[in-house]
DNA sequence: ACCCATGCTGTTAGCGGTAACATAGCCGAT
DNA sequence: ATCGGCTATGTTACCGCTAACAGCATGGGT
């Protein structure tokens, strides 16, 4: 309410108009060089023929101009934006980044661009978020997970446009999906553990309510040790904080609690890492005494003292895929595909052989 | 052709059209609620007066057939975009992640929205990057570093809004510019280790050709070692790969060469730490024999078994900042502020004392 | 009664491009 | 000469929405 109250109430009217600084049109550049608008609208989006000696000297006028095209009136125009909304919980995971990279590579060359938003792990400003992007009217949208609010999974399924969530595949998709099942993550990582004699095995993670994907590695993590007639000997959870030091204050919380506890489980590796900092500091040997796991696989690991046992998320080709679907789109209307992308397990230095 | 006259009701236009799933427009929303497009626009935005009955009926409807407004449409006619692009060399640094979380901070209440584009810390990219951005006529850029093509310069200074360029002052901004001084970060960092009486100083950073803060903080450095009759006693680069395990590497590889080294100089935190957890492995003293320091303050610091010394680059203040002037400027023509943020050394424990 | 302020709604004219369709030269084949 | 069939360019009608202004009741104030 405050912002103008004392600039430039004066002349209302636009005739007087000559502003020295209005941005450039398309106009301007046809008038510079001397041919139709829509000539220098082929010119520069190199559509149609047009012979070499004007578009030299069309591009020549832009050039010296400094014209910047106007794309919202060419969207408008065209019915086409060439861009793919991402919608991802966090930027400061690591992990998101790295699925972007993988977006932005193959995107790269289909004339189509990544725009991202962060929803900050919380469904209403995810559905916020969806709202804003769909209001640009992007060509397709990658969305992080399978859970969402009702409104936007309506908003998402009526856009019209291909839909793929990642990540995750334990559930029903709007439309396409590519990721893994974190269930069975789970699951395996609790095989591996169990069959490596492990006994007292306790779980270290965060308390957010809507990581759903770490509660269903849970999940299944679980669900083995179950089956194979164990129960979790111990939870700790965390939140918000640097992970690392985290990780390192529930481990020493768990053994200190639990002192029978053979292995840890973390639902990420960074707090993974702070575990076995912690573990390496207080001389517990691990694997020996101590086993320890998380889950991703994140660059970070290759520097520490031991190599963490873990599994890999296939960020990377999560980001591609889903990219490729998008663009492979254009007109099958109908997608709903499914790509499920199968982790390996690292097992690293830290579970006994 | 034979448009429309008028007196056509039948259904001229789009003839084969009866298309279920056609996006709605204000129309749509128009019709189901028996008002015209303008109302329903104003209830949409909130804008201008309309019934309390009427705004009921309007968003009953618009929610009903579950409409989307079209910002392109909306941002063409009104002039008026609610973007600010903001330009930053990587996603993978941390660094940059925290600047965005500082300006979505601010932006959040002024109805603006950041969109971020990434450049790889190339020159060439960025002026494309810059290019792209300002075809959608953003309201402002908040663009990382002071060093830029010709061309990229000469597009920011023309688009006619605000400009920030953030995390550098040593330079000259096109229009405003929000950081700390790089040169003057390396110089107090040296004269720190100095006056803590090591001698043997190293540096060990990153070789990329356009880190220029990297590049101007080791500048400062080794002027406030000249200054002090001293030179740098060995120094290493490295390019790509997990930063921690270059870190190790580096480390080891200056230690070998230069046995006397009693001071390692890190271009980040993140080798700092990876140099820091090899020293403690090898059983290194640290800061005894050898001192070490990074530079950032990024959080992961806090979980390691020893805190580096570092220097908080101010990131989240430097967003904040940055946002701010984009967002108050909306009609003070000429910004051309300058800020500069001043970092805090955390000598941390690794630096004799 | 008159007038104007006030609240609510509709009408008109674009915003800056592009799709689709003319149009105008020019060529060789008929 | 006639007729396409190019190539290169111009014209027209929007795309979906909003600024600006134009109604038109209502309701005091004087």
């Amino acid at each position: 309410m405050a912002n103008q109250n004392r600039q430039d109430p004066p002349p209302v009217t636009k005739p007087p108009g000559f502003d020295p600084r209005r941005t450039l049109t398309l106009r301007d550049v046809s008038e510079a060089s001397g041919v139709s608008e829509m000539t220098v609208s082929r010119v520069l989006r190199n559509r149609g023929d047009v012979s070499e000696a004007t578009r030299e000297r069309v591009l020549e006028a832009a050039r010296a101009l400094g014209y910047v095209p106007n794309k919202i009136a060419g969207a408008l125009a065209s019915q086409r934006v060439n861009l793919v909304g991402v919608i991802i919980p966090s930027l400061s995971n690591m992990v998101f980044p790295e699925v972007l990279t993988g977006v932005s590579d193959t995107l790269e060359d289909t004339g189509l661009q990544p725009v991202v938003g962060v929803t900050n792990y919380s469904p209403e400003r995810e559905e916020t978020v969806i709202y804003e992007m769909l209001s640009w009217r992007p060509s397709g949208m990658i969305v992080a997970g399978l859970e969402h609010t009702e409104a936007s999974r309506a908003m998402l399924a009526q856009a019209g446009i291909p839909i793929v969530e990642i990540m995750d595949i334990d559930g029903t998709p709007v439309d396409s999906a590519v990721g893994i099942s974190h269930r069975r993550a789970g699951r395996q990582m609790a095989e591996a553990i169990i069959a490596a004699g492990y006994r007292r095995i306790a779980f270290c993670g965060t308390m957010m309510p809507y990581d759903h994907r770490a509660r269903k590695r849970l999940e299944g993590f679980e669900e083995a040790l179950h089956k194979a007639g164990l129960a979790l000997a111990d939870r700790e959870y965390y939140s918000g904080g640097s992970a690392l030091l985290k990780g390192r204050e529930m481990t020493e919380a768990v053994l200190k609690r639990t002192p029978d506890v053979d292995f840890l489980y973390y639902s990420n590796d960074m707090i993974g890492a702070g575990g076995l900092l912690f573990c390496l500091d207080k001389g517990i040997d691990v694997p020996g005494k101590v086993g320890l796991a998380g889950f991703n696989g994140v660059e970070l690991l290759d520097g520490l003292p031991r190599r963490l046992a873990t599994m890999d998320a296939c960020r990377l080709e999560i980001g591609r895929r889903a990219a490729e679907i998008i663009a492979g789109k254009h007109e099958g209307v109908i997608g709903g595909e499914i790509i499920e992308l199968t982790p390996t397990l690292q097992p690293g230095d830290t579970i006994r052989r």
